[in-house]
DNA sequence: TGTACATCAGTGAACGCGCGTTCACTGATGTAC
DNA sequence: TGTACATCAGTGAACGCGCGTTCACTGATGTAC
């Protein structure tokens, strides 16, 4: 939307603004692969605003980076919660969820960048660490191996946070590293993926 | 050392100042825990130069920065190789080395962010991403999975590249994470470690 | 032994850049009387 | 119904910043004759 198109909200509906901007920093997100080319300049730009007026609605930078991103992890969860409500399997339903994540973060890699390998001090208070113990996908992991434990497939020596935390460290490993590294020669993604959530689950679910 | 206290190096021995960039350069980057931190100018002033004669040693930033990564990464490799020559339980060789990798990775955060959380599009051309696979500590872990797999202790349905490549994605996830989110309410290391290798291990390896 | 010279490590000054953010403002909108 | 007014979304211009890098140079050192 040009400078000239763009019409003014009324009074109550800035909101209006906030919502193009999100979509237009999501976009460059997306189209530059880089968040440092995700500027204040550029993003008004590319609403077809001033940059001033973006500080009308979000409080700085940091914190716009992290909405957009925080709006792509809503969609994660969205995805992870729909392979729980499957309900097999629970050892598919967590290999199920590891490749809903690891694909997640090699479609939004700088969204993945951001959340889970930039510099913590960067975050904004509302998306502190500890945060991510409580609330989206850690949480929604949680419920996954709850649901195995709850059938009891998980090995009585292993409690669920323990798996939670292995299995998110695991196939975060996988997902960063293929995002950090894309030019080594790593194998397929589904193999990959297969391979590495088989290996990890054999050590902590029981078979069938 | 201050601008009036160096002497300038004579002819042959411009290798003198180089290692005073790289020491400043590394020095820097462990003080600010910040890659940001570390310009050209602050390297120059740190080491009592200006900064133009940072490029008679390297060719620009992004080669400084990888060289200062490459020697301290050089050090873990050290301490891999070590591990390996200890040559006890090779099992037990892999838990240690797993411990020395995540250690080097809090003790020097920057560079670990560096070499392996970083743009791959930044990287200088002797660091590309392809030659990871040939050298250094994936190569010291390849060899490590080797003496297991010699001593009959890798399970028979896994081979040594995939034992390597599930170990090290497992491990840079632990690692990472930490680096990442030091907020977050992790178990002490030594635990987290331990448990985390020792299940990854429990999956891939035959137990005495 | 003395002098002219080539070498080259390091300098001083500047280049052009794009950034996040602030400030006093404008002017269309909705409201109160 | 008409007018004066308050609101507040968005503007224009500028702030100060530090960055990587380039360029023509200086002047101490070692060398050749």
């Amino acid at each position: 939307m040009t400078p000239a198109t763009r019409t003014r909200s009324p009074r109550g509906q800035g909101d209006e603004l906030r919502e193009e901007i999100l979509d237009a920093a999501e976009q460059l997100l997306i189209e530059t692969q880089s968040e440092e080319a995700v500027s204040i300049r550029a993003v008004a730009d590319r609403v077809g605003v001033t940059p001033p007026s973006i500080y009308r609605h979000f409080a700085d930078k940091a914190t716009l980076m992290f909405s957009v991103c925080d709006r792509q992890f809503h969609r994660l969860d969205v995805e992870l919660r729909r392979r729980l409500a499957i309900g097999d399997d629970p050892v598919e339903v967590v290999q199920a969820c590891g490749l809903a994540y690891v694909q997640f973060g090699l479609d939004h890699p700088e969204a993945y960048r951001i959340m889970f390998m930039g510099h913590s001090d960067l975050t904004p208070d509302q998306y502190r660490d500890e945060v991510l113990s409580d609330h989206g996908a850690f949480a929604g992991l949680i419920e996954a191996i709850d649901v195995v434990s709850a059938a009891g497939r998980l090995k009585p020596e292993i409690d669920v946070h323990t798996a939670a935390l292995v299995l998110w460290e695991s196939v975060h490993g996988l997902v960063s590293l293929r995002i950090a590294k894309p030019n080594f020669p790593w194998p397929p993604l589904a193999d990959h993926v297969a391979t590495h959530c088989g290996l990890v689950a054999a050590a902590m679910f029981e078979p069938v």
